[in-house]
RNA sequence: GCCAUUGUAGCUCAGUCGGCAGAGCACACCCUUGGUAAGGGUGAGGUCACGGGUUCGAAUCCCGUCAAUGGCUCCA
């Protein structure tokens, strides 16, 4: 198997301290490979790509690009131009906004540059001879400023030290501030495997801070030969396809009106069976492990919010705040408060801890327009929340028992393909609240936890919830974009704000330890993963229709109606197509939506007893007596397998 | 929120130069009663996202609003 690998700087959130490598393997045969599945290889291969020829290529057409560019908008100012997962892109200062015809002029002009067969050279230079060379570049100034400083590269990373030379790397008619490294010569890039025309131009901020300037990023990409392009094209539009917004519309699950407002889905009959069979699944599973249901409202005061600490950090995230006669509400953005108003409501002993309480409760937030995303990023979505009330040495069990029941969860499904990020403060942040003493404790605990259960993890500076660090399982959807799922946390904040505490067995007072999790993270953003995990075809258990059974005739639809009876006798979701269209046209269309069984129903099988089965698959299983084919499914509903048969 | 692009039937889309609003699928009705990936016919369905402007005349050109898409920023 030929593996490219392929890593992605990711930045961090805030302020990009440091970048991360983050890969996903394509097979050759274009089948995606998980990212986390194959850690080990991963990791090796995040280096083997920097010092790939591949990676050289691109960063070597992203120059090629720059030059095009340049010679397109002699204007234009120029930014930085880095190698990415997948390809590279180049960040320009330009007077107009770039138009297809400018990106189809720049990619046949790329093509000519390189055909030319230019060498690429170094050449090492004083910081003033460098800013003598970009004389009103004021990007590539400022880069060389902080550079000659001593605080962040030319791709925008933190370094430790000043740089101790600088270094400017040509082609042909362009010269850039580069580390490099490059191709000898243009000629190493294969002209027909290069595109800049496959992905629109994007607008970003200079340094990635929103209170820059907005540059046009112009996205590139770059393989070895012209098949490996066209390849990764396809793969691209594949992935539009498994779009969990395509797959929602096209199987009824959802659908979102802007009448009703944007970011607040509406569950579809379809959908909502779906969401409503993983809520009933959890539901039971946290019962069996001594959680404890409760019911909140969806407001609260103000103030709830304004003690918790929650208010003056996300206030720009919430809807404002709702004032009825004297009193202001909030439409809550999360549970957390209401949940420690009840364990408040009585007083606590230790022997009562851990005390568990679970409720899906929806919130909403204000999330900024620009960043709502069909299922996944949403303003209003229920959590699968949970938050458990602990006393310091109950801390590491509990923790690693979520941690636990999270990845049976993820199994279950199948979904393989996640990273563990425990998520640090950053200490020169301000964000966070509470005790360095006890910070360093719980975090301390959360690495135990994933080393003793063998999980794998990178540990992530920053990416702290204010009150505490957090455990979180991350998933890519189809178009690479990574999602925070279930999720672990360790508070001490709230526990203190509110002045929680339990009769210990010496009669002392001590704060709980609270936990907050969330399995699936939110039944939105999970459904649209699973979406696309599945590609709509999800296991007969969350299927939301299981079978459908098709009469051959209209003197069949009878007996099919009895045989659907026996089947909803044993709790399965089955319809009856009773439609005029002929029986291959039925068997298409409800193969096209993904239901696990057709039961064909004709003459024989009302005479014998039987229903002739077809798989979603294609397979056909014959005719079968309808009790077995009841047992088989049945069980496979009950075991929440993964299989058909 | 910012940059760019887009918005035509329930869905996917065509609509040339500013001159009568189109197709396929889905839907309704009729014919076909069929054994494993689309049988045939007829019909209904539109404030061309919304508001304003230019023009004899606007789906088409201009401005604004709303929404979606890609990216950036953000994400309890």
């Amino acid at each position: 198997m030929a593996l490219y690998p392929s890593p992605c700087p990711l930045r961090t959130r805030r302020g990009g301290k440091k970048r991360l490598f983050i890969l996903s393997l394509c097979a050759e045969d274009g089948q995606e490979m998980g990212v986390n599945q194959h850690t080990e290889r991963i990791m090796s291969n995040a280096d083997d790509y920097k010092n790939s020829q591949l990676y050289r290529v691109r960063h070597s057409t992203a120059h090629v690009m720059a030059q095009a560019m340049l010679e397109r908008f002699p204007e234009a100012l120029i930014a930085i131009g880095p190698p990415i997962e997948d390809g590279f892109y180049y960040d320009f200062d330009l007077p107009r906004p770039v138009t297809d015809e400018d990106l189809q002029w720049v990619e046949n002009r790329m093509r000519e540059i390189i055909r030319e067969g230019h060498d690429f050279s170094e050449k090492e230079v004083t910081p003033d001879e460098a800013r003598a060379f970009f004389a009103g570049q004021k990007y590539k100034i400022e880069l060389i400023n902080d550079l000659v400083a001593g605080r962040v590269d030319d791709m925008g990373n933190e370094i430790a030290q000043p740089a101790s030379k600088i270094t400017f790397w040509t082609q042909a008619t362009f010269t850039d501030l580069c580390r490099g490294p490059h191709v000898k010569n243009t000629r190493e890039i294969n002209p027909d495997a290069v595109s800049i025309t496959f992905k629109p131009p994007a607008g970003a901020y200079w340094r990635g801070d929103e209170n820059r300037e907005q540059l046009t990023r112009i996205y590139g990409t770059a393989w070895e030969t012209a098949e490996q392009l066209e390849e990764y094209l396809h793969l691209l539009e594949e992935a539009k396809r498994r779009d969990h917004r395509v797959i929602g519309e096209k199987l009824g699950l959802f659908t979102i009106s802007p009448l009703v407002g944007k970011g607040l889905p509406l569950w579809k009959p379809y959908g909502a069976m779906m969401r409503d069979t993983l809520e009933r699944w959890l539901r039971q599973t946290q019962l069996d492990n001594g959680y404890l249901p409760v019911v909140t409202p969806h407001i609260g005061k103000l103030d709830l919010y304004k003690t918790s600490g929650h208010y003056p950090y996300y206030k720009d995230s919430q809807y404002a705040p709702i004032q009825v006669d004297e009193e202001e509400f909030l439409l809550k953005p999360m549970n957390c408060p209401h949940h420690v108003m009840i364990y408040k409501s009585e007083m606590r002993s230790y022997r009562d801890l851990p005390l568990r309480l679970a409720e899906f409760g929806t919130v909403y937030r204000y999330e900024q327009s620009g960043e709502l995303t069909g299922l996944t990023r949403v303003r209003g979505f229920t959590v699968d929340d949970a938050h458990l009330f602990v006393t310091p040495g109950q801390l590491l069990d509990e923790f690693k028992d979520v941690v636990r029941l999270i990845q049976m969860i993820f199994n279950s499904l199948g979904l393989t393909d996640f990273r563990a990020r425990v998520g640090t403060r950053d200490p020169e942040s301000e964000k966070y609240v509470g005790d360095p003493a006890q910070w360093e404790q719980a975090t301390q605990a959360i690495i135990q936890a994933c080393e003793d259960l063998g999980l794998r993890y990178t540990v992530e500076a920053g990416e702290a919830a204010f009150y505490g660090p957090k455990l979180d399982f991350m998933v890519r959807d189809v178009l690479k974009r990574e999602w925070q799922l279930g999720t672990v946390q360790v508070d001490y904040n709230l526990p203190e704000r509110f002045e929680l505490e339990y009769v210990a067995e010496d009669n002392s007072r001590p704060r709980p330890i609270m936990i907050h999790r969330a399995p699936f993270g939110s039944l939105e953003r999970f459904m649209g993963i699973l979406i696309e995990h599945f590609a709509g075809a999800f296991p007969v258990w969350l299927a939301p229709v299981q079978a459908v059974i098709i009469p051959i005739a209209d003197r069949h639809v009878e007996p099919a109606e009895a045989v659907a009876a026996q089947l909803r006798a044993r709790g399965l979701r089955v319809e009856v197509d009773k439609g005029k269209s002929r029986m291959q046209a039925k068997i298409r269309e409800h193969r096209d939506r993904q239901v696990p069984y057709m039961l064909i129903l004709g003459d024989r099988d009302v005479e014998n007893g039987t229903v002739s089965v077809r798989l979603r698959t294609d397979e056909d299983l014959g005719a079968l007596p309808l009790a077995d084919f009841i047992e088989m499914a049945a069980s496979l509903v009950e075991s929440h397998s993964l299989e058909l048969r």
